[in-house]
DNA sequence: GTCTATACGCAGATAGAC
DNA sequence: GTCTATCTGCGTATAGAC
């Protein structure tokens, strides 16, 4: 350990190329569709190699999320540091996850999937980041909710799991085909119709039923 | 034609039963998790007697989503039946799906699986009814824009497509996990966060004219 | 650690008797 | 049409040489 060989560089660089590639194949064609061999063709390199790097396929899953999520929890110290309110908080990372996902950076895992979830939860360094991640969401919701600019009558763990649900929302998807609007015009009518809703509100009255 | 015979009647019952089943089990595990083998482990038939009133898997989910759709249609038809606004005929729709997902009558379907998707694009019977459903959901839009009950920001395909996506949020799955809410509070609480958004409107920002 | 080659199981689909 | 038994391809994972 005395010297960071070169080699252990290499190596490590290599594991990277693999979760790229991963993370890719995992955003266009999800985690059922993709296989082991389209990723050892995508790198380069042989299975038996990829196979060194990982266990399994779902340890290739938790990796690519692992890297997700490190790079939503950079991105939520980055927007800490804007010191926003906490609606307009918790608007930016919507907005931030919803760039990823139309940039192909966002694995879509099934959600019900029980041998890959199994896996997912089974791994510390993806429950960890899982965990913080939510945590600090949470803050941001409670003090939302604490200052009125969230509707009180709504669990704050109904807009938790709503703000992960956006992130892969196939909306973004169906509207992109249609091909009239650009990424950030695409973006900004989904955060709209997110955190105002699909209904023009009435002056005066809260909505019934 | 002639009279349909008591055995063609029979065949038609098996036939019906099939899909049932295939739907329950779509809704449980999702098209790709579900297997053949399941299907006729559930109806009690051989596979080669499966294959011979469909003739592949994704032909199975085929007739699920036209069953499916056919549901949804009859649905329409009650709601324009009670004469509500365009709005609320389209929230009524929205309580319908959110039930059949509660259900487990709601098929879910890799939204971008190529293979599934191919077949289904093929199939005349499921896109005669794609394409109706989308018709009259449509009407409701226009008009609702039309009255200002709707956002008039909002592209008419953005209010259809989120209304299709929401009728497999998962939000709703996580929510009923978390074992505090009943499923019609589920539903209520989705419904408001669909229409009217997760944020507390503002007093007096909103003028309406 | 990397490679080629292969084992293994599973799931979709079929053959052929009845 | 229904059954039992089988074929086939594919995808995960591993053996063994270098």
């Amino acid at each position: 350990m005395a010297k960071p060989s070169f080699r252990e560089q290499v190596l490590q660089a290599r594991e990277d190329a693999i979760v790229a590639s991963v993370n890719r194949l995992l955003a266009e064609k999800g985690f059922d569709l993709m296989t082991v061999d389209e990723v050892v063709a995508d790198v380069g390199i042989a299975k038996a190699s990829l196979y060194k790097h990982f266990d399994s396929k779902e340890a290739l899953a938790a990796a690519a999320m692992v890297r997700v999520l490190d790079r939503a929890l950079a991105e939520l110290a980055q927007i800490r540091a804007q010191d926003l309110s906490p609606l307009d908080s918790l608007k930016a990372v919507a907005r931030w996850t919803m760039r990823q996902q139309l940039a192909g950076e966002m694995p879509s895992l099934p959600a019900q999937n029980s041998s890959l979830r199994q896996a997912l939860i089974s791994d510390k360094a993806y429950m960890d980041r899982l965990m913080q991640l939510s945590d600090e969401l949470g803050a941001w919701i409670t003090a939302a909710l604490a200052q009125g600019s969230l509707r009180s009558a709504l669990p704050p763990e109904l807009v938790l799991y709503t703000l992960f649900a956006r992130a892969c929302d196939p909306v973004l998807g169906m509207l992109r085909l249609s091909g009239q609007y650009s990424d950030e015009q695409i973006i900004e009518l989904l955060l709209q119709t997110c955190f105002d809703g699909l209904a023009q509100p009435v002056a005066n009255a809260k909505p019934r039923r």
